[in-house]
DNA sequence: ATACTGTTTTGAACACGTTCAATTACTCTC
DNA sequence: GAGAGTAATTGAACGTGTTCAAAACAGTAT
């Protein structure tokens, strides 16, 4: 059902101490059981204490190595996010154009997730939380958040296309945010197939090409410089 | 401390019968005790039993009438939303130009919503499930949504601008995403006096100012229109 | 007055996430 | 290999939102 891992969490071993070798297979233990139990019975059923009968451990034991559910649950989130950057790059890689290039990240992105829509929005709701490390605007999930950027610059450096400089710069993070707008949407989407996602990549692909390709025009400079600040802007107020 | 109020939720009655004067102002009691509580002591503190105690009931009464300590909450929701009608359309009323107007409806909502900053995370946090009735998507706060898209209609239609037609008339709606952007930007933003928040209407809304005034260029006709063409389509695809 | 019917209220319980003092397992030094 | 000191693990508890069967109440027809 799983991917064999006596793997880590992947995201940079945060919480609790884990020197010793037992420490380090216990909290694996942990990780594991937990994603798949979330994975088998979604967020509410997955009990801190039905996922340390699985492990094997008791449940105050896995507060000696996580400070809380979430935190436990923020182990999907990087394992997702993995998933996506080995499938994502190489699409990537086979395309040319921007368009094309832009829309494979996407694709993978959507097809990555797929498989965790059914809890999607239980996860959702609880990385809405701006206290929740798991919100993807949180110092928590940073080096993730960072990662997936890089796709979208990788989607842009990789693209022959003549762009004004600030936008060249900015671009990946703007990507990056379009991309959450898309995942949000996808959420709250239940049509079959997610059709109605994949339409909606498609045209505001379609149109965020479109933009780009008009942003040289002297007329819409202002407008590109302005909007572009108000980026910078709030960035750097976001890092003090 | 809060306005005097016997009334109920304000939002059309929806759970737990209340079929005797009695049940009535058992309802109201809780419904007040909870208000007074989240404002004093914020979401995790208002435990049901504390509220149930200022209401003078067991806690499990309160479960008579509300289906959970979330729903309780939505009383909020209703109460800041009628609020806001009260102070925005006297306050767009006084502007002409476009910006200041829209100005106005935005800043009367920030200033409607702030006292209750504290909590919007948790709100946000319930209202972020897709299943969850107070989800502004959702069929069941249409009424809500519609009445606030209406500020936003107010706004453009009391202005003397020349616009296309289509975006004419598709405008209040983009306008209303716009403003539920800027609400998600407030629930996460901690700065002093939601100062980024501040800047960040007052900045958008250039945008904003200077993307209509260029609506009408011949260049950005076709960018304009399947723009307006996605969104017609999203929204005819979500009430079916 | 009394028995019946439906509404409202309650007290005791449940399962959950989480905490913490106490206990066990390990590792290192002498 | 015994003892000390640290790391890992546990069991029992707390307070939370929530449920539910039973009790109290109110009104109505007999």
């Amino acid at each position: 059902m799983l991917p064999p891992s006596q793997s880590d969490t992947g995201a940079g071993t945060p919480a609790g101490p884990a020197r010793t070798k037992k420490a380090r297979e216990t909290r694996a233990r942990i990780v594991d059981a937990a994603l798949e139990l979330l994975l088998e019975q979604g967020y509410e059923k997955a009990t801190m204490r039905a996922i340390a009968e699985r492990a094997g451990v008791a449940p105050s034991n896995a507060y000696y190595y996580f400070a809380s559910k979430e935190e436990l649950v923020q182990a999907f989130y990087a394992r997702t996010h993995e998933e996506h950057l080995e499938q994502a790059l190489p699409a990537i890689g086979q395309e040319r154009t921007f368009k094309a290039r832009l829309l494979a990240a996407m694709r993978t992105k959507l097809a990555t997730i797929e498989p965790y829509h059914e809890f999607a929005g239980v996860l959702f709701k609880t990385a809405a939380d701006p206290k929740s490390p798991l919100n993807p605007f949180s110092e928590a999930s940073r080096p993730v958040r960072d990662e997936a950027r890089g796709v979208f610059e990788e989607v842009v450096s990789g693209s022959r296309m003549k762009l004004p400089a600030d936008l060249q710069k900015k671009l990946p993070e703007l990507l990056w945010l379009w991309h959450m707008g898309i995942v949000l949407f996808w959420i709250y989407d239940d049509s079959p197939d997610r059709q109605r996602t994949q339409r909606l990549v498609e045209r505001t692909t379609d149109l965020i090409v479109k933009l780009v390709s008009l942003s040289s025009l002297k007329l819409l400079s202002p407008l590109r410089r302005s909007a572009l600040r108000l980026l910078s802007e709030l960035q750097a107020e976001a890092t003090p």
